[in-house]
DNA sequence: TTTTTTTGTCATAAAACTGTAACAAAATCC
DNA sequence: GGATTTTGTTACAGTTTTATGACAAAAAAA
C-alpha cells in the first residue's frame, strides 16, 4: 500500500498503554500516527491536521468518542473522514449506536492489532480508492497511483506532481464537487498559504494535457461556478 | 427519501431460517433482496444482476463465502461491490481472513437485524455516496444537492447558482407557497436589498431552462397570484 | 553549476451570472 | 368593457467568476 505521502491516522485513547500499542503497530505499517489522550484533544487535532482516518475510544475524559464522532460528522469539513470506534462494551445497543452516529466501524476490546489493521485497511480501501486499487478509472481516463501514470484513451499523458494529485483527488469521487479550499487542503496540505486562483491554473494545465492527444476533446472536468470543480462531463452523464 | 430503483442486496446463506430472517428485515427497509442458498448460486447471481451489496455466509455448500468473495474480487466487474461476510465463528483468524480477502465487513453470528442493518448502511454510505448524498425529486425533476446537478426527464439542465438555490428551496416543500420575501431571505440571505421583481426573472430563467429539452413542457412552477411561487402543476392547483 | 521541469502569481480576456428597467400580457376588480 | 394590479418577458448593463497566456521563482535533474 503505497502513496505519495503517508496516510495520517489519529488515535484517541486515554489509556497510554493501549495508545502506545496501537501506535506501535500502525507505525510499523508505515502510517503516520498522531495521538490524543482525550476527546477534546482529538477534536482539536482532527480539525488541525485532517487525518485520513480517526480511531476513537468510546470512553474518554472530557468528551466521549461518540460525542467527538457526532461533532466531526456535523461539520462538512470533517464529514468524510472515516471513523473507527473502540469500545470495551459489547452490548448491541452500543454497537449500533456507534454505527448509526456515522462511525464507519466499531471494534470491541480486546482486539488484536491484526484485526484492527484489517479493519483499517478495509475502510481505507473504500474511502481512498487510490490507496488500494492499482488504478482508478473514469470514462476513458485511467490513473495509476502507484506509478503516477495517467492514460487517456489509452495514451499516456504527462502531468506534473501537483496536477496528478489534483486529478487523483477528483477521481476518488467522480461528480463530487471539490471547493478550491478543499483541493488546497488535500493536495497542498492544510494551512498552506497559496492563492486560490492557482488551482484554476492547474486545472487548466490538466485540461490542456488531456487535450493534446485527443482531437475529439470532451471536457472531463466540470467547472461549478461559485463552488469548485468536479470530475464529470458537462453536458451528459450519469449520476 | 426515495429513489427510482431500489438498492439491490444479494444474500447467500444455506440456512433457510436465517435467510428468511434477513430477507424480511431488509425488505422492510425497502431494499430489493435476492437470495441464494449456496456459494455457486451466489456467484452466478451476482454476475447476472450486479447487486449493490452482497452478504455471504462463511460456511456454505459447494463454495464457501470466502471463496465466493475471492472470486468476486478477482474480476474487475465485481471488484467494487461491497461484501459483508457472516460467520458463526468468532476466532480472530477468521475475522481477519475475511477482511484481508477484500470483504468490507465481517459480522459474527448471532447478530441482531439492527446491527446488520447499521453495518449495511455504514458501508453503502461509503461505497455509493450517491445513495447517501441523495437527491430530491418532484415528478420528473430531480436535483442532487451535493453535486449541484439538475435533471429533468433524465436530461441534465444547466442552472446558475441562484436559480439552483431557488429551485432547491421550492423542492424542499413541494406545493408549499413561498412568498418573494421568503425566497429572498432564504436564497440571498436575510436583510439583503434586492427588488422583489428580480425573483420573477429568476423563476422565468428556471422555467426556460427546464423547457429546453422537453417539447412537451409542463410548467412545474406554479404562480400563486398575490402570494408567490410553489412547486406543483398549474392545472390542478388550489387557491 | 547549468539545464530542464514544475510551480505560483499576475494581468487581462472571456464567460457566466445577476439585477433592473421597460414594456407586454394576463388576471382581477369595478 | 375599462381601469388597475400583478406577473411574464426581454434586453442590457454591471458585476462576479473563471480561463488563459506569460513570466519569474523554485525545485529537480543533469
Amino acid at each position: 500500500m503505497n502513496s505519495l505521502s503517508k496516510i495520517k491516522i489519529l488515535i484517541a485513547d486515554d489509556e497510554p498503554n493501549q495508545l502506545e500499542l496501537i501506535r506501535f503497530n500502525l507505525t510499523k505499517e508505515n502510517f503516520e500516527v498522531i495521538s490524543a489522550s482525550d476527546g477534546e484533544e482529538a477534536l482539536c487535532l482532527s480539525e488541525e491536521i485532517f487525518p485520513d482516518l480517526i480511531i476513537l475510544d468510546w470512553m474518554m475524559p472530557k468528551m466521549s468518542g461518540i460525542d467527538v464522532c457526532r461533532k466531526l460528522r456535523s461539520k462538512s469539513i470533517s464529514r468524510d473522514i472515516p471513523i473507527i470506534i473502540l469500545s470495551a462494551r459489547g452490548e448491541e445497543g452500543d454497537r449500533t449506536l456507534g454505527l448509526e452516529i456515522g462511525a464507519d466501524d466499531y471494534v470491541t476490546k480486546p482486539f488484536s492489532p491484526k484485526e484492527l489493521l484489517a479493519r483499517i485497511k478495509a475502510i481505507l480501501r473504500r474511502s481512498r480508492p487510490s490507496l488500494a486499487n492499482d488504478y482508478m478509472e473514469f470514462e476513458n481516463l485511467r490513473i495509476y497511483p502507484s506509478t503516477q501514470i495517467v492514460k487517456y484513451n489509452g495514451e499516456k499523458i504527462d502531468l506534473g506532481p501537483k496536477e496528478f494529485k489534483i486529478l487523483s483527488l477528483l477521481m476518488e469521487r467522480p461528480e463530487q464537487i471539490f471547493s478550491r479550499t478543499q483541493i488546497l487542503d488535500k493536495v497542498w496540505g492544510h494551512g498552506i498559504d497559496i492563492e486560490q486562483r492557482t488551482i484554476d491554473v492547474h486545472i487548466r494545465r490538466i485540461r490542456k494535457a488531456l487535450m493534446i492527444n485527443s482531437n475529439e476533446f470532451k471536457n472531463i472536468i466540470r467547472t461549478v461556478r461559485g463552488s469548485g470543480y468536479a470530475l464529470g462531463t458537462n453536458k451528459f452523464g450519469f449520476h
